[in-house]
DNA sequence: AAAATCGCTTGCAATCCGCAAGCGAGATTG
DNA sequence: CAATCTCGCTTGCGGATTGCAAGCGATTTT
């Protein structure tokens, strides 16, 4: 019946898209340990649902035969638009907590993350955007008194229990 | 937990958000026979939840009395561009059936299309940008040998049961 | 006054989800 | 090379959510 709601009108379906797309996530393992506490047979059914959306990819890893590895389609990849403006939503309206000035930065700068998301898909650039998680608070994952370079996508859009973006770096 | 997907995580608020948007319901009713068939009992309670998140506020027609009148909080009307995203990105990959043309001009029109939605939403401007619904096949809502003047927005982001996008007026 | 409309609730059956346990294939260790 | 461990995934079960139909109170229409 409808198109894009059967896909992602459900709770996981996009936690897990994030979780490629921005964390550089590709096994079953680590989209288990993402922080949002997926059950394992839900996982594997939105993994199964995706890759029959042809929004991922499986193939098993040639290093280690138990592993396998999931990789977003180019239909998959073209999501970003739509997690970035997930993203800006969130932050404009959930009071997340979020660096502000990031946040303008990023509403004007769209264009940019676009391109570099994409770009890492492309050359297969498994970093993240994402600090690995959690970012264990304290050291920051980035330069902790300039400002931030990874983005806090998962708190936006979704994954409000672990993560904890604690000072909010606003230096404005 | 999650924030944005502790909202939009499941099959109908986008939907009803949606229908707000760019169809310009506004009562029970509408909602109910919007097309996708949703069952009055989830309807109230995705409305009573939308309301509990600050996306639409609720008060009673003057005209009618047992009408409610449902309208987007400024919270609610921007999400315009996550779905108009997700418009897109199902046109672009979900073969609906769009022209191909018209989603071209979109893509390029941003700005312009939210810029619009933003307005009709500020002044009342009860137009939707769809037609009624439905379309009843044969006399196309615009000139039907042009270009279409209305966007089949439901398609995309929901609602493939009930419409049909009869000739896909694809004059590239 | 009677009937219809509107928004919404209730009851019930079916489905879906979270949780824990377990399993098979492959990797690692001794 | 045998025991153990890891990884991806399945199964069973209880509870939550959903779809469906019926109904109800308030209001409006006839």
């Amino acid at each position: 019946m409808s198109v894009s709601l059967d896909i992602f009108g459900d709770r996981w379906s996009l936690l897990i898209v994030r979780d490629l797309m921005v964390r550089g996530y590709s096994t079953f393992k680590e989209f288990m340990l993402s922080g949002e506490g997926i059950a394992t047979n839900i996982l594997a059914d939105r993994l199964r649902r995706l890759e029959a959306s042809g929004i991922i990819t499986v193939e098993a890893q040639q290093t280690d035969g138990r592993k396998s590895n999931y990789r977003l389609t180019e239909k998959g990849i073209d999501l970003a638009p739509v997690l970035l403006e997930l993203l800006l939503w969130g932050a404009r309206h959930e009071d997340t907590g979020a660096p502000c000035a990031l946040m303008a930065q990023m509403a004007k700068n769209r264009e940019g993350i676009l391109a570099e998301t994409r770009r890492r898909w492309r050359e297969r650039d498994p970093t993240p955007i994402l600090p690995p998680f959690p970012p264990s608070s304290g050291e920051g994952s980035s330069g902790a008194q300039g400002s931030p370079k990874f983005f806090r996508f998962d708190k936006f859009i979704g994954a409000g229990k672990l993560t904890r973006v604690e000072k909010s770096t606003r230096e404005e």
